[in-house]
DNA sequence: CTAATCTAAGAAAGCGCTTTCCCATATGAA
DNA sequence: TTCATATGGGAAAGCGCTTTCTTAGATTAG
């Protein structure tokens, strides 16, 4: 059944019945045209006679016409709806990713149907059939489980923009950030500090873009005339729990570490919380530093610093790399993404 | 009429679609059986001979077959999709909600497409209009600027369901929270700590929410024999600013406040933030309790007291509303839900 | 002035399903 | 055996559009 759009302006007079929706047919019937005539105006692709046009426009107006979506993308193989597949839908750091991609392509009259992956391969799969199966013209997808192999195959069918990674032979479809120099510019920070006994909480290794940041902190170290061997590492993954686990244990082997690069920002929050809990000064007795920037990161205390990961930026460049591939439009694209260091009071200049 | 008997591969908008997806006819001709058993098996509302249906399932796991949710809209009126209608997509009180939506009815086979609201009539109304042009089967709103009247209307033309907000002639349809109950509750709470110089930081009298709030403070003030208008109260908005505005105003004006409730956490966050730059002690010096227990509640230094909102809950009971009255099944409906006391580090007893 | 060419409207064939209507066959009663 | 009644499969008519094909009429060329 399909419904009459309601007009909630407060001067809106519904006169119509609800269920009986103009179609296509009564337009060209009260405009005394054909229907061809009616769907080449609503389409605008071909050439019409200006009197036609008019007439067609008024009959439209007069019925309060609306073309059908579904009717539309039965004959011409488009529903204007993109997939996109997030790891989380209560998270702040998902939930800037959806605002910018909803934003985008609901400003080009597109919708956006959103699954959600879990971070893990079972859910991201199925939701991905399930997006296929609502016959998305696109997916826009910000998986962690799913090998590149079969995303490149994924692409051969339908076309995807890959958030957050780096596929190599589908390079133009990916928009990811520089973890690599975000991980470094995280250890050159608290290096400049003065900071000399450094603890790293890793994300997990199955992980690329926590290998990278991982990478990042130990070329800043190496780069310093630290020996990687030498490093202080502890293999979290990326829970706030692996935070708390991960400062306990760092703290329990090298008391004197002054601060702790964490490679991402819950993880920092968890290390921070244990920190208080154990009258640990922060920033005086130690130095956190975060990664990623989401919501709350100004609402922990001490404010936590950290690097700026633009997923904002990143999900509206996906939106638009799908718009251009898809929908005929043209936009700059830009693949990658630079990190910031965003300074707050969590981390300080050793005494 | 004449069915193709293959689908031709037009040069596809997609770029690579080289998969011919096989239709119902192909399914047919395959199963030896005619198009109208093979939507029948499909649809299973009919009885279908055993040893036909076994051959069409044979057929379609053969060719892999798919059936088209377009089409089927278009043959049934009917898109299995469901607007949600939120008030902001980054933020994790929203993000809970859709959390809840998307998985109650992504379990029964349902989408939903989201759009947001902002706060604000316009964008209210553009994402009802836009989630109608989308032909959704039906609505859920969180909606705070749109009349009762225009949703009373709007329910007419589909069925709608109203989260947060009571409606007098639309009760069956609300699933909202108690919130005046709730008003009391942190009344309460603070009174049975000792405190009796108590501030209260209201959310915006346009809202329902933010009145009945008030007016179950109000109403565990005056039954603890306080007069209604000797309470000290500043008109916030609900936004973190306004909650520093607001605790700087009252203590401005009332130094001896010992305690302060905040109508939402967002503004219980930015007085806790004003509070400590301003060397007061929380809770030693001053109390705070905040209402919502959102995701960052617990992130909040010292973690923050408040009321839970089960806002999932609540968001899982409207999509249970819309699967009863749209898509034909029982479930247990509750329209309104109790909030609870959180009990943190923010409050504590007067010394 | 006629023939060739162009333009734009109309007719109709799909797109892939659901569902109504009709009818063949099976079943049961007489 | 015969007639009435279930049962369930098949034919075909939509659902509301897009797009190809056709053709009438306008325009230009010779």
């Amino acid at each position: 059944r399909r419904y009459k759009l309601v007009t909630l302006s407060t001067e809106s007079i519904s006169g119509g019945d609800a269920f009986n929706m103009p179609n296509i047919y009564e337009v060209a019937k009260l405009a005394g045209v054909s229907l061809s005539t009616v769907s080449r105006v609503l389409n605008g692709k071909t050439s019409v006679n200006p009197a036609f046009r008019k007439k067609v426009e008024k009959a439209m107006a007069e019925l309060n016409y609306r073309p059908s979506n579904v009717a539309r993308s039965l004959a011409n193989k488009r529903t204007n709806s993109v997939g996109l597949l997030i790891a989380e839908l209560n998270t702040p750091f998902f939930g800037e990713m959806m605002k910018a991609v909803e934003s985008t392509l609901r400003a080009a009259n597109k919708h956006v149907i959103i699954t959600v992956g879990h971070h893990e391969l079972q859910a991201e799969q199925e939701g991905i059939e399930f997006l296929i199966s609502r016959e998305c013209d696109a997916l826009i997808l910000y998986s962690e489980a799913i090998p590149d192999t079969d995303l490149i195959e994924l692409n051969n069918k339908l076309p995807i923009s890959v958030v957050n990674r780096l596929i190599p032979s589908l390079e133009d479809a990916c928009i990811y950030l520089d973890n690599e120099a975000g991980g470094y510019l995280s250890a050159r920070h608290l290096l400049d500090l003065g900071h000399s006994k450094i603890g790293y909480i890793a994300g997990p290794d199955s992980r690329g873009d926590a290998r990278l940041r991982m990478q990042g902190f130990v070329r800043g170290m190496t780069e310093a005339g630290y020996k990687e061997k030498d490093l202080i590492i502890y293999p979290g993954d990326y829970t706030e729990k692996s935070g708390i686990a991960g400062i306990k244990e760092l703290l329990n082997t090298h008391p004197t570490l002054t601060a702790i690069s964490c490679a991402n920002d819950w993880m920092a929050s968890g290390a921070m919380s244990w920190a208080r809990e154990h009258n640990i000064r922060l920033p005086d007795d130690l130095s956190v530093i975060g990664f990623d920037n989401i919501l709350f990161a100004h609402h922990l205390y001490p404010k936590l610093t950290t690097i700026r990961n633009p997923i904002d930026l990143m999900g509206k460049m996906a939106a638009n790399y799908i718009l251009n591939n898809v929908y005929e439009q043209k936009r700059q694209i830009e693949n990658i993404f630079q990190p910031k260091l965003v300074e707050r009071h969590s981390t300080s200049p050793l005494i």
